[in-house]
DNA sequence: TTTACTGCAAATATTTTGCAATATC
DNA sequence: GATATTGCAAAATATTTGCAGTAAA
């Protein structure tokens, strides 16, 4: 398991790679983003980084940040979500094998679980006709608390 | 296995009890929109359904359909998907068992599948804490197709 | 008759785009 | 020095909201 510094250090060089690749430019503002995005733990939306950037009093327009998020989405550094709210939702995606995702439908709380038989269900589904990348999965359902709740008061 | 037109009778039966349990108003509106997104073989937004519902010539406001696409989310008859476009896409989600998504990273291709392993690990998983209503499973990769042009094509 | 619902238009929110200024290569 | 990238502001797009008119109960 590779420690926080070091995932930090392995995602600049992965971007920088796809950046020489590519031949563009590798401007502080992306290196700050890129940074910024693994910082967080969680998800996340264009607005937070913004404003977090801005905590550290480093100014970053909107527009790049969007744009780069672009970039960081195409060489698999973030991924996107949807959990039902208003604004897309992104998350980093290198080093986290854990893409589960479990949603309470009554309290609306969201949870992350591992899960070893469901990956190599997956897996082998995929490995006859395609190959791979990444997955995820998003279950909805009641969690323990709610269940209890509706126990306890029944209609 | 149920017919398309008794599909289409159920759920409006379902939909129905949701609404008078609720004391709300069974609009003419409110059964077109529900007719006509189970009349959708797969995905669409709300443009779509309005565009449709025009060439009926029968109109229903965008605000209407916004409206009522959230009650249908609410009574668990409509799904919500993110596939990475800009629109919000919606998906009839009665009696579709099916709710297995590839999407291809290359051309952008989504193609549905079913899997009865994956269906029962995620199944065994939850049964223990939670209980499960549905789920919905993203799988990106590289497609049959585009692997193939990779090969003949090396960089 | 009551009031929930619809449609319209305006408001909000989010993301994209055009262009001048800037900074990487 | 050439030009990709940034920042800003305007534009485009998606969704929500307020309110008057309409229609379901």
């Amino acid at each position: 398991m590779e420690s926080s510094g070091s995932t930090q250090n392995t995602v600049k060089k992965i971007f920088t790679e796809y950046l020489e690749k590519r031949s563009m430019r590798k401007t502080p503002e992306r290196f700050a983003i890129l940074e910024k995005i693994y910082s967080i733990k969680g998800h996340f939306d264009v607005d937070t980084i913004y404003n977090m950037l801005l905590e550290d009093n480093y100014h970053v327009s909107r527009a790049t940040i969007y744009n780069n998020i672009g970039l960081l989405l195409d060489c698999k550094l973030v991924i996107r979500h949807q959990f039902g709210g208003n604004t897309t939702q992104y998350e980093k995606s290198y080093n986290s094998g854990i893409h589960n995702h479990f949603i309470c439908t009554k309290c609306g709380t969201m949870k992350e679980f591992t899960d070893t038989n469901i990956k190599r269900a997956i897996q082998n589904k995929h490995l006859k006709d395609s190959t791979i990348e990444s997955y995820t999965l998003y279950v909805y359902g009641t969690c323990d608390k709610c269940k209890q709740q509706e126990s306890n008061a029944p209609k």
